[in-house]
DNA sequence: TCCGAGAATCGAAGCGCTTCAACAAGAGCG
DNA sequence: CGCTCTTGTTGAAGCGCTTCGATTCTCGGA
């Protein structure tokens, strides 16, 4: 392995000289930076991560959780994930991925162990018991999603109250007097993860706005609680005119079962969905849809981290504003006058 | 932070011996151990990983590369993670995540900076461009794939082939003459993905053995490609009566696509699916399924690396025996005398 | 002419750990 | 009783890097 002292002898310099080349710390003559370099090149050389960490205090590493359970989208993670070690790799990071399942002693083990600068957490609950050890750490880190207390803490998430109420927003703008919201499975509202009960809030508190008739309805994410959810939305709410849905593995077949119920969408009712745009788009029918900016989160999350690892302060709370792309499964509401 | 030097003194040893303590390579009495250990959980320590690094010139951390891109399913890559996750932390290492798109400059930086102490590389293909990287990098790695020149190298994969014929004989066992097989995008054959080949080559040799009519088409993974091949299927091939899938996606819709038409699954055709245990089963019609084992694969993936980490000597081949699960899309053939 | 500031470079200390050689203290043996 | 072996422990070296003064040199201004 070939270190900075071979690099330093081939190019005549001390290895402080290479260090600063290396890092920029201090200004260095452009024949002796370029002889540098060129040594480097010629040599192969790659500082040892280790030796770098142990002398600087950074490891250039940053701990990405995510989570493991049923009622998150599997795609939506994968898409957050990939775009936060894009993220990182241009801040000259690297990525090591944790569990959910290692719970608050990985956190505490990676930071305390200096393995990780900094940390980003998927998925936080209301009361997510990794909340108090992440303010106990001397790493920042940044959440995905919005803890009952979140005093301390660097937080992130499209504002899934506003996306609720954009859908019902959109849906009275047609006219539509009579809404439905499909939205989680129980267990999700059941372990108090923000984003459902959000949505939730949202649509329900627009509907009451607009003197809009809603109700709401949790799903398991399988295509024949689909379909027993569309059979019992048409028996038990005959005015029903819209329908949001909030459950990613149900967009489509729940849309095939009102179709197949002998609706036309969007003729007979219109639907939006929130999720990822590639899903709302590849639909058999394109659906309006308010999308899960899992790319935009990863990005501004890992952002947030590089601003405070460089000791910036940055807001405590972002919220994305959502983003309703009109397409062809919504239009006017049957009882337009 | 609290160090090595402050356990030691608050234990009344010396470094080295709590070094020794916590690595278990040189026996130290009872008394001491226990003293030292409750020393370490009091003063809350946690060795530094870049100073261990750098000391022992072991990072204690795997590389793990996944694929991105059209033809491999998300959800599968999901499990292989996670499962590699866990397995590693078992080991007592942790795991970087590497996109693909770093290529071979990305495995030669993390390999060479010492970052980490082994790869496992996700989705190889028959011409790999980091094939050759792989043999020349100083540290051991374990390919989830076999490249055409495996020569050097550890390789672990389904038997796609074995998967292949053994949908075959479980359909020409049930009496099937004529079977179809759905796969993968062209694309994917395209860049010579060995597993969509191989799945292939064992369906078209076992249906031969078996006297038995056979075809073969790669198909988009969408659900209106999937409506498409089902009814080119029918048109084209009017004796047959049953087909097996390797393209997950689209399983659901396939299926759904010959019920539409008015096809009994499995009285008038029977289905064979090649995807992970949990899509089989959560259809809508249970299907008869070989396994994709990304959990086995994982698991198993870093037990090679840690058994070749160790200094062990590793098979370079190891196939995965396909598993079918016969469940209900499956029966005997129209034709069953 | 002299001084001070700034630019470029270097030497050495030190980051926190592992590991090796060395040694002390018993234990076992003839 | 003295010898060798084993077991338990230690001190010190060193892993490869960063960083903090210190040093040299150059240049501009007083």
């Amino acid at each position: 392995m070939t270190k900075i002292t071979d690099v330093a002898r081939h190019a005549g310099v001390s290895p402080s000289t290479v260090s600063y080349v290396l890092s920029g710390k201090r200004s260095i003559s452009e024949g002796t930076r370029l002889r540098v370099q060129e040594s480097i090149r010629l040599l192969g050389y790659r500082p040892h991560a280790g030796a770098r960490a142990l002398a600087s205090n950074r490891s250039n590493v940053l701990a990405l959780v995510i989570p493991l359970r049923t009622g998150i989208h599997v795609p939506v993670v994968m898409q957050f994930a990939v775009s936060v070690v894009l993220a990182a790799r241009r801040h000259d990071h690297d990525v090591l991925l944790l569990t959910q399942e290692e719970g608050e002693d990985g956190l505490r083990r990676v930071a305390d162990s200096a393995l990780v600068d900094a940390l980003v957490v998927m998925d936080v609950e209301l009361h997510d018991a990794r909340v108090p050890m992440l303010r106990s750490l001397d790493r920042p880190s940044v959440l995905i999603g919005f803890p009952a207390d979140a005093a301390g803490l660097t937080c992130i998430d499209l504002d899934f109250t506003a996306a609720g109420e954009v859908c019902v927003e959109h849906l009275a703008g047609l006219g539509h007097r009579c809404v439905g919201l499909v939205g989680s499975p129980p267990e999700v509202y059941a372990r108090e993860t923000g984003f459902a009960q959000r949505t939730e809030d949202g649509f329900t508190a627009a509907a009451r706005r607009y003197g809009v008739t809603s109700t709401v309805h949790p799903c398991q994410p399988t295509a024949e609680a689909a379909r027993e959810m569309a059979a019992r939305l048409l028996r038990e709410h005959p005015n029903l005119t819209a329908v949001v849905v909030h459950n990613e593995p149900i967009v489509e077949p729940l849309v095939d079962a009102f179709q197949r119920s002998g609706l036309r969408v969007p003729d007979d009712l219109s639907v939006v969905a929130i999720c990822p745009d590639e899903l709302a788009e590849r639909a058999a029918l394109p659906l309006t849809s308010v999308t899960i900016p899992a790319e935009e989160l990863g990005k501004r999350a890992v952002e947030l981290l590089m601003a405070k690892l460089d000791g910036h302060e940055v807001p405590a709370a972002t919220l994305l504003p959502p983003r309703l792309t009109p397409r062809a499964s919504t239009a006017r509401g049957r009882n337009y006058a």
